[in-house]
Order: C-alpha cells, then sequence, then structure tokens
DNA sequence: AATAGACGGTTACCAATGCAACAAAAATTA
DNA sequence: TAATTTTTGTTGCATTGGTAACCGTCTATT
C-alpha cells in the first residue's frame, strides 16, 4: 500500500504552521489579551482604512459575515468602534475606529511589526523567498 | 498613525492560505465527501504506521486529544478503524485500520498526492523554495 | 408606481472544538 | 505495600463558527 508522510503534505504543513503562528500571534495584543483574532482582524482593517462597511472589511480580511457581524458588535462594546447609517444606503452602517480604538491600534501595531520582523529575522536569507512563493500561492488560488 | 498592511502581514497570509488549501483539499476525499480533517488526519496516521495509540496519533497529527478522541470514535462507527487493548499498559488503546479502512486510505492518497503535486506544479521554481522555507519556519518555532 | 429580486447585516440553530474535570490504570515515592 | 502522582483517554460545559432564514432597504423590470 502506497503511503503518504503527513508530516510532509504540503495542505498540513500549511494549516499547522498557520496555527502555530496564530496561536503565538496572540502574545502581542499586550494588555488587551482578551481579543480574538477576527476581533484583531476588524480593527486591522479599520486602523488602515479609517471607513468601512461591514461587508467590505469581511472581503479584506478574508472573514465570513456573520463572524464579522459579531466581531464588530464586541468592539463596539468595547467602545472602540462606531457605527453610523450611511445616506446613500440606508441597509449600509458605516463602521470607525474610535479615539480609544485607534490607540489600542496604535499601541497593538508595532508589536505585531516586531513579531512579524522576528520571523522573517529567523527566517535569514529565505526571508524573501518564502514571501516570493506566498504571493504566487496566493494568486494560484486566486485564480480558481 | 502608524499603519499596518493586514493583506501583507505574514500571520494573517499563513492563517488564510491554510484556510484555503484545506477548503480545497476537501474535494479530493471523493465518493468519502463526508470526512472531516480530524478524520482524514487520523486515517493518514494510521495509514502511515500500521498501530499507533490515540496520544501518538495526536502528537503526530497536531491534534488536541479531544478531537483524536472525537475523530476516532467517527472512524470507529464507519468500521474504519478497530481497537484493541494494549497488554502492557491497559490505559492505552491500540488502534489499526479495518480492511474497509486501508481500502479508503489507498483511495484517498493517489488523489491527495495528485492535489499537492497541482500546488507546486503551479509554483513551478518558486516549489523548491517554499519548502525550504517551510523547514526552516517549522523549525523555527519548534525551538521555543 | 408596483412587484420581484438582490443585497447588507443580524440572529436562531446546530456542529465543531478546547478546557477542565474525571475514571481507570500505571509509575513513583514513602 | 500503601499512598501519591502521573498518564491515557473520555465526557460535560462553554465558546466559537458556519448555514440558513430573516428583516429592512435598494434596484430593476414592467
Amino acid at each position: 500500500m502506497k503511503k503518504l508522510a503527513l508530516e510532509n503534505f504540503l495542505p498540513y504543513r500549511l494549516n499547522r504552521i498557520g496555527a502555530v503562528v496564530s496561536q503565538k500571534f496572540k502574545s502581542v495584543y499586550g494588555a488587551h489579551h482578551d481579543l480574538t483574532i477576527p476581533e484583531w482582524r476588524v480593527l486591522a482593517t479599520l486602523g488602515q482604512f479609517e471607513e468601512m462597511g461591514a461587508k467590505a472589511i469581511g472581503q479584506h480580511s478574508s472573514m465570513h459575515k456573520t463572524k464579522v457581524s459579531r466581531a464588530v458588535r464586541a468592539l463596539e462594546e468595547r467602545r472602540w468602534l462606531r457605527r453610523r447609517e450611511s445616506d446613500q444606503d440606508r441597509r449600509e452602517e458605516i463602521l470607525s475606529l474610535t479615539t480609544a480604538g485607534r490607540r489600542a491600534y496604535a499601541d497593538i501595531v508595532p508589536r505585531a511589526v516586531a513579531f512579524e520582523k522576528q520571523i522573517l529575522l529567523a527566517l535569514g536569507s529565505d526571508a524573501t523567498k518564502l514571501l516570493a512563493s506566498l504571493d504566487r500561492l496566493e494568486r494560484t488560488f486566486e485564480e480558481n
């Protein structure tokens, strides 16, 4: 019977590494230790774009709309996020960060960047190769 | 305010790619469409090593013991897996695939290998670089 | 303008999963 | 050998996440 070495199997490895990195990433939340990954993604997206609807956030951060909806509510309850009704389209809610939300963003971003840098540093000369391969991999899957 | 581009952020990208690849990977289950990822990992591990305890399966496939426990039960109910009590240690259950289980394994493995090959092919000359970088990345995180 | 369909967002429901507590059986220590 | 601790594996509980149904609003067709 032909065998397969799970530990060398690409889908398994990619998934495993993603999980490990996400796990370690939680350490960068610092004081905001109870932030979840979906909440972080919403925070990061709004920090990046200032104002957006929930759908656009989901598209930019690869999250299901229910996940976005729940993360948005959590951030709202935390007073990091504010919603206002769009004038053009009253179905849509325009979301943006409050001052407290921007403060949290400004607090987390440098740690996140440092965390990423630490990984890339550990990779040494392989780092640029990895990034290039990831680009390619992403494009491969976007196409179909 | 210093910004971070989420779409270029390494932890996000790794996680996203892992999710996309896993999603696509489901297509290789073929007739066994209702198999879950944890079940596949247990199947793959037992196909690779013939006989193992649940703990060893969890270690080899990076799964929490409760996940293993439940996947094992599901495969057992499917009659793909058999348990027998260990003589040396009566806490442990020695697990192995039944004939049906080995048949399913033999059925899925070639598809899995083809799936992987397709990805590596799409990556072209970047493929070996990616694999090398993944090795490096895995080692980076194993160490601490 | 009226109707039908599409769309943004929320929620009820169910499946999946991790944590903590547990049982049973070693292994260790006294 | 008795008592304590560790280990394997399962299960109850709470959390998380996706599917589908839904509400209100917008758009297109007539």
